[in-house]
DNA sequence: CAGGTGACACAAG
DNA sequence: TCTTGTGCCACCT
């Protein structure tokens, strides 16, 4: 079995910290994943005692069916979200930010 | 062993 | 900027 890549996906998703996001991609960077649908799939089956809802997509976006109670945890931790999207640049967790090796200069 | 699925990401219109 | 469509890659049935 992956437990190991379980494990390491969760251990990435708790430690996103409080009031701070990560995407899928990111999640899936930092924990080694061999792609971001398996940190969604990870997710759903072992997320339940994870802050999921500090994960969303590379938009800033969330699943459908979760963009609700996403946006509502997110609120509470402090982020605000634009019409169900949230403003990566302003809490991206920075630690997944920093596994990033490109960004471009002129963007900010 | 083969087919279908998805809490994604990226490109194009 | 937003909406579609396609590709991906591993997992599940």
């Amino acid at each position: 079995m992956d437990e190991q890549l379980h494990e390491l996906v969760r251990e990435t998703v708790r430690a996103i910290p409080a009031g701070r996001v990560a995407t899928y991609g990111d999640v899936a960077d930092l924990s080694r994943a061999p792609s971001p649908r398996l940190v969604g799939q990870v997710l759903n089956q072992d997320g339940h005692d994870l802050p999921w809802h500090r994960v969303l997509r590379a938009n800033g976006t969330c699943a459908p069916h979760i963009a609700e109670e996403q946006l509502q945890r997110l609120r509470a931790e402090g982020v605000v979200d634009d019409g169900g999207k949230v403003d990566l640049r302003r809490y991206r967790w920075e630690e997944a930010v920093k596994e990033r090796p490109e960004e471009p200069p002129g963007l900010w």
